[in-house]
RNA sequence: GGGCCGGUGGUCUAGCCCGGUUAUGACGUCUGGCUUACACCCAGAAGGUCGAUAGUUCGAAUCUGUCCCGGCCCA
């Protein structure tokens, strides 16, 4: 045979990652994934999470909406009219400290609009970072291909306007009151902060015997603690039930020292009789128990003394105007002087910190706008019974954070980077005017422009010299509405077609991380309890974390966290490159430090090899199965992009062979293939109906690499290169059932790797439209397990080149004899050229072949000089 | 302190819900090979008290209790 006939259409040796910039031209060209209505389709809405733009994007970033848009490339497979809208989450705490920190001075000593506009251009410059990162990882956003309409901004007037209308909602639907509660309050940041902004840290600090009186009896208590500046606003004094050294003290009033107040002593569980003296004072208020316990027992207007600034007020006395750390100096001394401090000793304990700032945060009594929760919680839990989770088991998290719920969710903030809360206040009798809905037209600055409204809805007054309210909402007001937007609420994408987010609400799925559930999810189902009496969602995907090689949380501010880019961009970039692609090379170290393979150490120069969008999405699938945390390293990483390449091989070798039509009969090791193909399609189908994307990615793997590759091809490839002298339909029975699984091994990893797949499958086929807009395969015969004959072939064809090799003869040796089983004749002629036997029995292994060498069913005689 | 998740060869991971022959796969390591798609390849080998312990059972990585370790979240 001439094997210059053979000339693969796939010319490169290997596919490099830089050619995936060419798929993405070629998508964006063709405006693949542009939104197109068809009442003929069903849509199938994502709610894409909208990253929060603040410096660079980071590698788990880049995993977590490469995973997405699996999701959102399966179900276009599916049939579906599939709306992945890219957006950016502007809003919040982080952007204004940076803008802070550049500035060195705090935005309440500059003028709002001057801080807004730089806290703007900071965003702008990041979301290039971030948008550009979201591309190259092959997401598949409408937004980029052709329907660039479909995209958000939380912080646009369009998304603003929607929060406030939905807000205006609720408050004329009495949803909504002003309290005056306890808040975690950072004092350097100068604003509330919820429950989820708290971090914590250890701190060096002391504990403290203080001595307190008993009014009734001729006794005295010590307590210890480690705030006893608070004496001042002590407002009870606690003891484990079940502590008999105090419980004879129940009822009875304790007395402060300094102030001698008089305070009631009560048996509580939270006392801890291990810790300290076993006996506390609670006061207000310290930190989140003193809440807790106080609302418990009734105590509900306690006099408080930090003051937002930080300082003292005349509660604590003689300490007014400290702060809290130079009054406790104070006070301990002034307990020294008196005889009632007892002792004290070192204690190191966890100090809630703001998660932004690193400062320790004070409970303070502030007034602020809530929305109710705590009498809809029943509702929202069956809400939550409507919605499929993906996993299962992660719906767990939601309905104990549900069932921990106790009280109302706090709105305001004291921040500028946000959206406006429309409150006018009526400069007669101060009471507060909110438009109603369909009054609201369009987005406003409560805080600089005039209300909407002519008079006070209390008074009648004239609202023209109306007091703005200065608060912005709580970020997670905005983003608890994102499902809204991606559902064309309001037309915030394209105009109203036949009532589109009516026949699309609820939208399809949410996917977001199980660290987001108590925040993002629950405050999303209970806007959308308020607002529609719906489940947000028909579907709920929830990823674990993605970790550092070491398994820690990637975090910037721990220094762990690594740039995408380092697998995206080439060493050598183009002199004008902005500043926010340039790959940050400290990554590499962070990633390669734990490897202790001698590849990866103190290699800088392996930056040149970079591996792609393909190869992370790939390790990505591959490192756990959904809901699992993902631990990304370098090795599994360098490991998958060689799957690429073998990938990439396999279809430049099928590639040397035309097309050829169905034949009439196939051979049966064609056959063999198919059936086993179809099982693979059945096992891929299942990981994809259950969104996780590791059982799909894992079996094609196997099925590729240790099947496919060394078994089928090896065994057809005699074969596909006859020509003339063949039989003619065997060699179109080869030709075609390779072209075949290959194309269907394309489709089904298509929305995992979609690049190579891509490519492969325009070079070979020059088909009319993208691989992504192809249907996915689809099993015929129903089976799962792999065929007892792939066991039998794998286990022959490794007997013939283990003997073949310990018998020091080449591959291409010729075997004597082989005796096989009855239920491999069919495949006899393939396997004949496969390993150059010279003849062929079919019978059972006896004791009688004594010269031939042995393994379970099969024997064979190696023809050595 | 509470809730949830996890602990499987050097590394990462499947199996656990529904107990049952030599525990899955990959990376790495070692040995040997240019075999007309691929040396980023091919063939083969070594390597595991399945976190600890007690129990249920004829039989436990799998079920139950207790404990230890790690992570996330909340007090």
């Amino acid at each position: 045979m001439n094997k210059m006939s053979f000339k693969p259409k796939l010319k490169k040796k290997r596919w490099k990652a830089i050619s995936e910039r060419e798929i993405l031209e070629y998508w964006e060209k063709n405006e693949t994934f542009k939104y197109i209505p068809n009442s003929n389709q069903e849509n199938y809405i994502i709610d894409t999470p909208p990253p929060y733009i603040s410096g660079k994007a980071h590698l788990g970033f880049a995993v977590h909406y490469a995973q997405i848009d699996m999701i959102a490339r399966y179900y276009r497979m599916l049939g579906k009219n599939v709306i992945f809208p890219a957006c950016a989450d502007r809003n919040g705490l982080p952007v204004e400290v940076k803008v802070e920190q550049k500035l060195g001075k705090s935005m309440h000593d500059m003028d709002r609009e001057e801080f807004l506009q730089l806290c703007k251009s900071e965003l702008d410059i990041s979301e290039e970072n971030t948008i550009q990162v979201m591309k190259w990882m092959g997401l598949s956003c409408n937004t980029f291909y052709g329907s660039p309409e479909i995209f958000y901004r939380t912080d646009s007037a369009s998304y603003r306007f929607n929060t406030q209308k939905t807000f205006c909602k609720a408050w004329h639907e009495d949803l909504i009151y002003a309290a005056t509660r306890p808040n975690n309050w950072c004092i350097d940041c100068g604003t509330t902060i919820a429950d989820a902004e708290i971090e914590y840290k250890f701190d060096k600090s002391k504990l403290y015997q203080v001595k307190f009186g008993v009014e009734e009896l001729e006794e005295s208590i010590t307590i210890a603690t480690t705030r006893p500046e608070l004496i001042p606003t002590c407002e009870l004094v606690i003891y484990h039930p079940s502590d008999k050294r105090y419980t004879h003290l129940e009822g009875k009033n304790a007395i402060t020292p300094i102030f001698k107040k008089l305070v009631p002593i009560r048996g509580h569980r939270e006392a801890d009789p291990e810790f300290g003296t076993g006996i506390m004072m609670i006061c207000a208020y310290g930190d989140k128990s003193d809440v807790k316990i106080l609302r418990e027992f009734d105590i509900n207007d306690p006099e408080t003394m930090i003051e937002a600034n930080g300082l003292l007020n005349s509660v604590a006395g003689v300490y007014q105007g400290k702060t809290t750390k130079d009054a406790q100096a104070l006070i301990v001394e002034d307990l020294k002087k008196s005889g009632d401090l007892l002792g004290e000793s070192p204690l190191e304990r966890r100090v809630p910190i703001c998660w932004r700032s690193k400062t320790p945060i004070e409970i303070i009594t502030m007034d602020e706008y809530y929305l109710k929760q705590i009498d809809v919680l029943p509702e929202l839990e069956s809400l939550a019974e409507e919605m499929r989770f993906y996993p299962l088991v992660s719906k767990i998290i939601l309905d104990n954070w549900m069932k921990s719920l106790t009280i109302d969710w706090a709105i305001s903030r004291r921040r500028f980077y946000g959206t406006s809360i429309p409150i006018w206040y009526c400069p007669k009798c101060k009471s507060p005017n909110v438009p109603k809905e369909d009054i609201l037209d369009r987005y406003y600055d409560a805080w600089k422009e005039p209300s909407p409204l002519k008079a006070c809805s209390k008074c009648g007054n004239s609202l023209k010299k109306a007091i703005g309210e200065s608060r912005t909402f709580d970020t997670w007001f905005d983003s608890s509405i994102s499902e809204l937007a991606a559902c064309n609420y309001s037309n915030i994408f394209f105009e109203k077609q036949n009532d589109f987010f009516e026949q699309n609400f609820p939208c399809s799925i949410r996917p977001q991380g199980k660290e987001i559930v108590r925040t993002w999810l629950y405050y999303t189902i209970l806007r959308s309890y308020h607002l529609f009496r719906k489940p947000p969602f028909k579907q709920v995907w929830i990823s674990g974390l993605i970790r550092d090689p070491y398994g820690g949380k990637m975090s910037k501010s721990t220094g762990n966290s690594v740039d995408p880019l380092i697998f995206l961009q080439p060493k050598f970039l183009p002199k004008n490159t902005p500043e926010t692609l340039i790959p940050d090379r400290n990554s590499w170290k962070v990633i390669a430090e734990k490897e202790t393979s001698s590849k990866f150490i103190g290699k800088e120069s392996d930056l040149d090899i970079y591996y792609g969008a393909d190869s992370v999405r790939l390790t990505s699938c591959l490192q756990g199965s959904h809901g699992s945390d993902i631990r990304f390293s370098l090795s599994k990483l360098d490991g998958n992009a060689r799957f690429i390449t073998k990938l990439w091989n396999i279809a430049r070798f099928i590639s040397s062979f035309p097309v050829t039509e169905k034949p009439s009969k196939f051979n049966s090791t064609d056959e063999w293939i198919l059936r086993s193909l179809d099982a693979l399609i059945h096992r891929c189908t299942d990981g994809y109906e259950n969104l996780d994307f590791s059982i799909p990615a894992e079996n094609i793997y196997n099925w590729v690499w240790n099947i496919y590759a060394p078994h089928y091809i090896e065994m057809v490839k005699s074969r596909a290169y006859k020509e003339k002298n063949g039989n003619q339909d065997d060699i179109s029975s080869a030709r075609y059932t390779l072209h075949y699984t290959l194309k269907e091994i394309l489709k089904l990893l298509a929305p995992i790797t979609p690049f190579i797949t891509e490519a492969i499958y325009q070079n070979l086929y020059e088909p009319k439209d993208s691989i992504h807009s192809e249907t996915f395969p689809r099993s015929q015969y129903g089976k799962n397990e792999e065929l007892e004959i792939t066991k039998d072939l794998i286990e022959l064809n490794s007997f013939i080149w283990k003997s073949k090799k310990d018998n020091g003869l080449s591959l291409k040796g010729t075997l004597k004899v082989l005796i096989l089983p009855e239920e491999l004749k069919e495949y006899i002629s393939d396997l004949r050229e496969m390993h150059n036997i010279k003849k062929i029995i079919l019978d059972k292994i006896d004791n009688q072949n004594k010269d031939f060498i042995i393994k379970d069913k099969f024997a064979l005689k190696l023809e050595i000089e």
